[in-house]
DNA sequence: CTGAAAGCGCTAACAC
DNA sequence: GTGTTAGCGCTTTCAG
């Protein structure tokens, strides 16, 4: 049988509330005999006091919601961990929801932290729009919230971390323009997220400001797969043979790293060598073991920082304190690992 | 405000014990249009019933904790992919602790769920035997517990999954001594844990079956990190010029995959050539993209089946079913990816 | 077919 | 200094 506060109140002979007093150390008033002998029967009895009839008074759980793609993702999992120190340094607990950006998951999940124990939800998924009257209801309940990288229509004002990723993918451009470079294809990812949208207006940003003219047929259109790199730098690679001497792509900007090391496969199978023949450059800058090869020219994507940050704010929201910021957008930064030459 | 059964109630015009059979589906005794007419409320208000006071009545949190070191590390997340998966097509949740291998922070994890909400814990930590008294308090208890790769001393029908490691070790040397290798170099993880040991004694009865003398010297003590691998290699080669010509290291087994890689980063700097010059295989197989370079000859983890199946012994534990058996060993598996080569 | 009442383990007014 | 009481939101006998 488990132990409860009335036993150790009776094995003291004791009322319940003193015994709730030392518990929670609202030992003011009472005697240091009483606080001793109790504190030893609890430690003699290893009693913990139930957190769910307190979180039935409190109102409050403190535990999280965690939503997000796939942990297996090295992204997800260095923020989840950002996530987690910070809430554990806060004594909150952190359920972990696998979507697979799945709106059913997401769904169901999001029933499922309402009704349990969940003070708050950090939200963080490759998203569409179609969702915001799901968060609406949350929103009226004055449900504590934060997104991450999650682009909401019409909530500008919702609480969220984001990354620049339009600054960041104009950023690698111009890295990749202050090469030489003029005939740069852009492999997206999928357009229907705002992310992928931002990374590619980036790209057009840059082309601008170098005044390189914009060519459609540079721009092709992946789902942030490493297959999709691969195909989609197959179909490029075809399209040159027809472009004209000076029309030749010398560099690519792929949206996500994953693309980028599937087009690299093909650029390898090829026999061309980078960045000698041609450059490439990613964006996430995922870590893999000093050893590995290839490198890849890419944009860092603070995780575990962002992770932290989230939390911060979620439980500044959920003490119902001041946010000094609403939203907070990470600038982001180039790292050089020499897939990018000079043309 | 939140919504609860109460309102339903006063809303239907009904007691909160009809509102309460409607929700758990137990409406054999109910008139169909109240049935409808409460489901219809519920759906309308967005009423969700509170878990938490559920749980104070039935005792269960549809909760579990998952302890592991940490998710950042592929085979926790893998593995922790794998227990969310199953635990969530049973309606359970699941709390994520990261604890570094820490004690301190394994004690306090304990402590956390034991009060809160979670009606069993899944383990897995890289441990000594040191934390043994803390379990059997939880033992004592019938607190459901899996254990994943985790040894403790002197509790040997603790339910858990584990992995032959011994057997897999074995089966990659048999497969480097097949090649035609004699002298092996092996580089151990912390012997403190069980596994290490275990693979260590796998590299042992493989040299024994091919009768090939011992030698100590072969044997050097890594960490399991990749700067451990590292270092252990830059020894090991040092010590190499010191033998005679029939003495020489041909191929080193590194107990995982990390130290190995580490290892393949000092031959490389050496301007040995893998497999031509020398051979190398490690243990864990870490997954990652096609394209990087070098492959690694390596052991197969199944952490995501691992994670299932503790998820699965853990509910059964959790239902007061009889276990098939108590613990279940993983048969590993030889991954052939060309890093060991002919003498 | 439906409801009243008790109670899960704990906290928080309010007494004494 | 310490105890009494009410009640958090729900399930579960037991009555009708």
């Amino acid at each position: 049988m488990k132990v409860t506060i009335k036993d150790i109140a009776r094995l003291c002979d004791v009322s319940v509330t003193t015994v709730s007093r030392v518990i929670n150390h609202k030992t003011d008033n009472i005697g240091a005999k009483t606080v001793e002998r109790i504190e030893k029967k609890i430690a003699e009895l290893g009693y913990t006091p139930s957190n769910v009839a307190r979180s039935m008074i409190t109102g409050r759980s403190h535990t999280v919601g965690l939503i997000i793609p796939d942990v297996r993702n090295p992204f997800f999992s260095e923020l989840a961990r950002g996530v987690e120190d910070y809430m554990n340094e806060h004594q909150y607990g952190v359920f972990l929801c696998n979507t697979d950006s799945s709106l059913e998951k997401e769904k169901q999940y999001i029933d499922l932290l309402k009704g349990r124990v969940s003070d708050g939800m950090l939200f963080t998924t490759q998203n569409r729009f179609e969702f915001s009257h799901y968060f609406h209801e949350l929103i009226q309940n004055e449900y504590p919230i934060v997104l991450i990288e999650r682009y909401l229509e019409g909530v500008d004002t919702f609480p969220g971390v984001y990354f620049d990723n339009r600054g960041g993918a104009k950023k690698i451009c111009d890295f990749i323009i202050s090469k030489g470079h003029k005939n740069i294809a852009c492999i997206t990812g999928p357009l229907e997220t705002t992310n992928a949208k931002m990374r590619l207006d980036g790209y057009l940003d840059a082309l601008k400001e170098a005044a390189i003219p914009y060519d459609e047929s540079l721009v092709i259109h992946g789902t942030y797969r490493y297959q999709s790199g691969y195909d989609c730098m197959k179909t490029l690679l075809e399209q040159n043979e027809r472009r004209g001497e000076d029309k030749k792509i010398t560099a690519i900007f792929a949206s996500n790293d994953m693309m980028a090391y599937g087009a690299y496969k093909v650029l390898e199978e090829a026999g061309l060598v980078v960045p000698r023949d041609i450059s490439i450059a990613g964006f996430d800058n995922i870590k893999f073991p000093d050893i590995f090869k290839p490198k890849l020219t890419t944009v860092e994507l603070p995780a575990y920082d962002m992770g932290k940050r989230a939390a911060e704010m979620l439980i500044r929201l959920m003490r119902k304190e001041e946010l000094e910021e609403v939203t907070y957008e990470y600038p982001l930064e180039v790292v050089d690992k020499g897939s990018v030459g000079r043309v």
